[in-house]
RNA sequence: GGCCCAUUGGAGAAGUGGCUUAACUCACAUGCCUUUCACGCAUGCAUUCAUGGGUUCGAAUCCCGUAUGGGUCACCA
């Protein structure tokens, strides 16, 4: 007769550590009351996703607000689906956003008392829960192939039973200890299966802090916890870990919400009590295609990864202002009492956390975006820009650096004053929406139609134009420069305010609206472009004059 | 299909039985202002809270059914 605690071990005949020594090595936290200790748990399969940001977000929130921990862990169990470099990738977006773990995987290295945090570097760990769990008859090797496991659950669907390997279905689980250790020594390979003594009829409670209580059927699976390569499958290593790197608020995604009555049971026969579980909604999309919401999807969806608004210039304070706004949406209000600033000090709640998975909305992300890079100094703006077009963009980093001081004078233009324009929500679009000031890109852009109005024939646009060059003073202050302006459109025709053109349309060519654009779209090539006075400043009179006699000449 | 969760305007939402003729923000529209666009200011945008029934003097708010949407059912996390 072979007993468990031999058939443990005969799998783990190196293991010769215990729980208890586990418990010793990894002892309760020292926190104050209510400190709360919170994880941010990636697999290295690829980029930051922005639900994850939207995660780690809530934890760093959570930890810092109650004076607790934050620490990532690096879940690597699933070499196949590994990219190499993903982690550290991970850790230095994430920094970005300004959310930097106290503890755990750091990217080049660990740090705390708790580690390994990388998983694949934990397997003893595993293995010594496992071989506790074995030794107390909750554990067993299976040897089903996946053909077997394939046969079951065909028969499982014929009956229109539960698939899975539970009950009667679970057949390495009435194995006899002799017959697995001939098995084993006979080297057929194997993975451990946890003995479920659950029914899935039975219903348990449980807790949420974002969906509060509710019932749920007890598991019944006699789930895979330790795969054949040696490493565990998720729910153990949830389990073992978040017991010995003492978390106590497990946040992540809805999706795992119904695997929590696995991960409540395995607790259970742990002998450990469960952490507290905030299951977060994921951000959706509408998909065009269908027309129904669906989770933001990496592979569909490009706002899905974080690189996308990195890439595309965004500030990353207006990402994460958009995602405080899913979160709680009583941080809308707050941070328009708070003008914007030190968003850090509102006080999340999971209470406050609505429940239906929001759609993600850029056009919100875009206002954010704006309110963020007005209140910027050309100073910053500069830095911010050079950072972001060294890394993403050549185009806008050449335009930079041919004359820095040039292009702050550019980005200054009505930004120091009580209500600026809100122009910019990215950086990525400033070669487009600035790029005229640039002599060789001005040629570029007037080899395409300009968009005059077309009531203008090409003659009262010459003569316009001519006028505004041989009457428009450069050392006029914007008042008076504009009173110039009226005075020159009044004796070409056009009317010097709206009220005037209005009462008399039929007198007047246009108003002084009118030539403002011509003269915009002359020197910028475009209909919109910062205030126009201050255009003329920075491009100076010679080169004013220079583009107006070019398109007088083009329009010839 | 089973189980779990959800359902207030184009979007995010407030609302926990009478204070709601449903707040606020984005978007959109209109007007004023105006050198364009913007900024700013003002106004408009759900007679109705998926739907049917019930409880109640009274329901977006409580109960039941239905529909719709989402999640999940791996040696993936």
């Amino acid at each position: 007769m072979i007993t468990n605690k031999q058939l443990a071990d005969i799998i783990f005949p190196d293991i010769k550590e215990t729980i208890d020594d586990l418990e010793k090595r990894y002892p309760e936290r020292n926190l104050p009351e209510g400190a709360e200790v919170t994880r941010f748990a990636p697999s290295p399969t690829g980029f930051l996703h922005t639900g994850s940001l939207f995660t780690s977000l809530i934890c760093r929130k959570v930890a810092t607000q109650s004076k607790g921990i934050f620490y990532v862990r690096l879940e690597d169990t699933d070499t196949k689906r590994e990219i190499q470099g993903s982690g550290e990738q991970l850790l230095s977006q994430l920094k970005i956003f300004n959310i930097v773990p106290d503890e755990g995987y750091l990217g080049d290295h660990d740090e705390g008392q708790y580690g390994p945090y990388v998983q694949s570097k934990r397997a003893n760990i595993y293995r010594v829960a496992i071989k506790y769990l074995i030794e107390k008859g909750r554990a067993y090797p299976c040897f089903c192939s996946p053909e077997e496991l394939e046969e079951i659950r065909r028969d499982q669907e014929k009956n229109k039973q539960n698939p899975g390997y539970y009950g009667e279905y679970a057949k390495c689980a009435r194995l006899t200890n002799e017959e697995r250790v001939e098995r084993i020594q006979k080297g057929e390979p194997f993975v451990i299966r946890f003995r479920s003594t659950g029914n899935h009829l039975n219903k348990i409670k449980v807790n949420d802090l974002v969906h509060g209580d509710f019932e749920i059927a007890q598991n019944d699976q006699d789930i895979v916890i330790y795969k054949s390569d040696g490493l565990p499958t998720y729910h153990f290593a949830h389990c073992v870990d978040d017991h010995f790197m003492r978390t106590t608020t497990v946040i992540r995604g809805e999706e795992w919400i119904s695997s929590l009555p696995i991960h409540v049971e395995l607790f259970e026969a742990m002998g450990w009590k469960a952490p507290r579980y905030a299951h977060l909604p994921v951000i959706m999309k509408v998909d065009e295609a269908t027309g129904n919401k669906r989770k933001l999807s990496k592979r569909l969806d490009s706002e899905a990864a974080v690189s996308y608004f990195l890439e595309d210039g965004y500030p990353p304070e207006a990402l994460i202002m958009y995602l405080m706004t899913i979160a709680n949406s009583n941080f809308e209000e707050w941070i328009f009492a708070n003008k914007f600033e030190h968003m850090e000090d509102f006080v999340f709640s999971f209470s406050k956390m609505s429940l239906e998975g929001a759609l993600f909305d850029i056009g919100k992300l875009n206002f954010f975006a704006r309110e963020i890079l007005v209140k910027k100094s050309k100073e910053e703006i500069y830095k911010t820009a050079l950072e972001y077009s060294q890394k993403y963009n050549p185009e806008l980093l050449d335009l930079i650096e041919r004359n820095p001081k040039y292009f702050m004078d550019i980005m200054n233009i009505e930004r120091e004053k009580e209500n600026p324009r809100k122009d910019y929500e990215k950086y990525g679009n400033l070669p487009e929406l600035i790029g005229f000031f640039y002599e060789d890109r001005y040629n570029n852009i007037i080899k395409n139609p300009l968009p005059f109005n077309e009531k203008f024939t090409k003659e009262v646009i010459s003569e316009t134009l001519s006028a505004l060059r041989d009457g428009l003073s450069y050392d006029l202050d914007e008042q008076n420069w504009f009173a110039n302006m009226k005075a020159i459109g009044g004796s070409h025709g056009f009317a010097a305010n709206n009220k005037e053109y209005k009462a008399n349309p039929e007198a007047f060519k246009g108003t002084i609206g009118d030539v403002a654009e011509l003269l915009r779209i002359t020197l910028t090539g475009r209909k919109n472009s910062p205030n126009l006075y201050y255009v003329m400043q920075i491009l100076g009179k010679a080169e004013c004059d220079r583009r107006i006699n070019l398109v007088i000449s083009l329009l010839k």
